[in-house]
RNA sequence: GCCGCGUUAGCUCAGUCGGUAGAGCGUUUGCCUUGUAAGCAAAAUGUCGUCGGUUCGAUUCCGACACGCGGCUCCA
């Protein structure tokens, strides 16, 4: 029998032909794929011919993607049993788990999903086996004559597009063969039955036991086909799917663990913020405890753009449209902006116009109004860079099913700054603008960032390609020499220019795009925005445009979220609640608490009739970050003792030194 | 904007197969109060999201709208 040499999990090793992947691993039961130079491959794939062969586990990246696919798979074939006339759509593994999408008369309800996850369970317990079968087009097409969404998939194979048919229509429909996956039972007598198949590039587990208990079906939804509004909604399921049960009751844990932190919830809780219906959709409110962090959030900010030489600037709310034809935005974004108001329009009694009308606009962005900052006198290249910072509320009108809590609202401030400075200073002007920026990220308590670079969308986009191409390498080269991990974001940029986007990575392990920092060569172009250069001409400034918390909202709920609610003291709304033994101690902590609030503190008094067991749970649940407490023996030694968010306790510490451990941890910003 | 689900006291939620409603927490009041997560008792509180329709009668059934939630789409 001939041999062949290849490499088995990086050692040079001699096999027969015919030799499988299952042969080599198939007696380690974690190993449910093999990728075969470089290609992920089913473990029964024949290796003649192969040069390298790695196996691929089912708790690696790969594997779970592959456990992940193979599950909603499963679960398509459970939608087709209950309901045969289900059309299938596509069925990707997504972060932590995977979707499918399928065309039914009648969207699933939430019973649909537990029938389906048991119909689920009765597949994976048979022990199907995934087969892999190689067809031409026209197979193809016959075998799939009655699903028209994976006709089209076959026919954009066909024509070469499939990478771009759909998010996720690569995992059915891969850039090599055209293949069909039986599943393949065995009935009573033994003999081999394809219960069911699906057009897949694969790969997959050997067999559905390998699924076992670790899957769960968590919610249904619309989607349109391929992505597109223009294409019907299919109803897609959405699952998740591990290694073992256990896995999926940590990851169902994270689940709640986010919702516990969810800052809606916590807003509410903690009495810090409110949409109430009578205002609007997203347009938030601040409750005094809310307002109170959102206030330091702010001074602390004001201080340090003060300290990195920003100018400070104030703009309304509202503008006649005029500007924003200027800037290009009622030509770009006039869906994204609320309506306009019409005023000053004069008519006769027949209507008809006698005076026109002016019509105004909420802001949706601040920069308009600072190029008109710029432009108010001459400038000389002696005040470049130029700094304009301003807390700046603007409006945007976010489609309705799109308004989520304070991240994504129609009404909210943005941390603005736009720097007007010379090309030869764009370079250092924006290397010394991505350190502030980290750096004050890492002053709220974040600080595990990557960076974005997005770049141009030819199709949605002004300026011509030399001004885009010099913007983005100054972008990439400052991108890089901070050392981060800098991810490319290609077609991601706004219409104007391209941006770096700061990531940060919350106490969960979420991300979230912060501070932007964007190029503009367009705009000063638009504004016709010159200073005066050292050899007396006219010179076109470039603008940048920046944002560091994104808007003080959202920035708002994402520390919220990452502090489950329990913020550092310099930001905590109460930062110390002095709470009596029992109420003959009220004075003396009364006098205790003027001390702090003498020292800046933010301190109040508990001299409600709860019991002193209830005062301790009730600053708790506030997540208060110091609780001082004084009774008989306090009082006697002229101290206090602390209680901290961790249950842990410092007794008997005199008052003056009690003082000074509050004010120091806010100065130093510490968590505690 | 699209699809699905939801909206009952300040909050979380139960309930009414059509005859106008309950719990816990919170609030108010009273009695109480000495060491680290809920003292006891009483009371008050609802146009059952809004507007229409069906009905003798609608919080309940139907429709529209508003708001919310999960996605899609979008995200300057």
């Amino acid at each position: 029998m001939p041999e062949l040499s290849l490499s088995v999990a990086g050692a040079q090793q001699s096999v027969a032909a015919g030799t499988t992947g299952t042969d080599l691993f198939g007696s380690d039961r974690a190993v449910v794929a093999v990728r075969v130079d470089g290609e992920l491959r089913d473990l029964d794939v024949v290796l003649d011919g192969a040069q390298a062969v790695e196996p691929v586990t089912i708790d690696s990246p790969d594997g779970l993607s592959i456990l992940r696919h193979s599950t909603a798979h499963v679960l398509a074939q459970a939608v087709q049993q209950v309901n045969p006339d289900a059309k299938l759509g596509i069925g990707p593994p997504i972060t932590d788990g995977f979707y499918y999408d399928f065309d039914v008369e009648t969207p699933f309800q939430p019973e649909d999903l537990k029938k389906l996850e048991k119909a689920m369970q009765r597949i994976v317990n048979t022990g199907q086996r995934f087969r892999r079968r190689v067809v031409t087009e026209e197979e193809a097409r016959a075998e799939l004559a009655g699903e028209p969404y994976k006709l089209e998939l076959v026919g954009l194979k066909g024509s070469g597009a499939a990478e771009g048919a759909a998010e996720g229509a690569s995992a059915e429909i891969g850039a090599g063969e055209l293949t069909i996956y039986d599943n393949v039972a065995r009935d009573r007598e033994g003999n081999e039955v394809v219960a069911w198949k699906d057009l897949c590039r694969g790969p997959h587990l050997p067999t559905t036991k390998l699924i076992g208990n670790g899957f769960q079906l968590m919610r249904s939804a619309a989607a349109y086909w391929r992505g597109s509004e223009k294409n019907p909604q299919l109803q897609r399921v959405y699952g998740t799917a591990w290694p073992t049960k256990d896995e999926l009751r940590a990851y169902t844990e994270r689940l709640a663990e986010a919702e516990r932190r969810d800052h809606r919830r916590l807003g509410t809780e903690l009495d810090l913020f409110s949409f109430p219906d009578e205002i609007g959709s997203g347009l938030p409110v601040f409750h005094p405890k809310g307002a109170m962090i959102r206030m330091e959030m702010e001074d602390y900010s004001r201080r340090r753009h003060i300290a990195s030489g920003y100018s400070f600037a104030s703009s309304p709310h509202i503008t006649k449209a005029k500007l924003f034809e200027v800037s290009g935005h009622l030509d770009w974004y006039a869906d994204g902006m609320y309506p306009p108001m019409r005023v000053d329009e004069e008519r006769d009694a027949d209507g008809t116009l006698r005076r026109q009308g002016q019509d105004y606009y909420l802001k949706p962005m601040n920069c308009p109004m600072h190029n008109l900052i710029f432009d108010a006198r001459g400038r000389s290249y002696r005040e470049l860079p130029l700094r304009l910072f301003e807390f700046g509320t603007v409006y945007r009108y976010e489609k309705s099913g799109v308004v989520h809590g304070m991240t994504r609202a129609r009404g909210f401030t943005q941390d603005d700054a736009h720097i007007y400075c010379t090309r030869e200073q764009m370079r250092d002007e924006l290397a010394s603008l991505l350190t502030f920026v980290l750096d004050l990220l890492r002053d709220y308590g974040l600080n595990d960032f990557y960076l974005e670079l997005s770049t141009r969308n030819p199709e949605k986009s002004v300026g011509d390609d030399a001004t885009w191409a010099e913007a983005t390498a100054v972008l990439e080269e400052v991108a890089l020499a901070s050392g981060l991990d800098l991810v490319p974001d290609p077609g991601g940029a706004a219409f104007y220019g391209p941006k770096i986007s700061v990531q940060a990575r919350d106490a969960i392990g979420r991300t979230w795009q912060l501070s932007t920092i964007q190029l503009d060569f367009n705009l000063p172009e638009r504004f016709e925005l010159e200073y005066t250069a050292a050899d007396g001409s006219r010179q076109r400034p470039v603008m940048i445009h920046r944002a560091l918390f994104g808007s003080i909202e959202r920035f708002f709920a994402i520390l919220l979220e990452h502090y489950a609610g329990a913020m550092p003291p310099w930001l905590a709304p109460v930062q110390v609640l002095a709470v009596p033994v029992a109420e003959p101690f009220n004075d003396y902590l009364e006098d205790v608490v003027a001390q702090l609030r003498a020292a800046g503190v933010r301190a109040e008094l508990d001299d409600s009739d709860d019991r002193f067991n209830k005062k301790i749970r009730n600053a708790t649940t506030q997540k208060v970050p110091f609780v001082l407490i004084a009774g008989g023996d306090d009082a006697e030694a002229g101290a206090v003792s602390f209680r901290f968010r961790d249950g842990s306790q410092r007794n008997g510490v005199p008052i003056s030194e009690a003082v000074t451990i509050v004010r120091d941890a806010i100065a130093d910003r510490v968590q505690v």
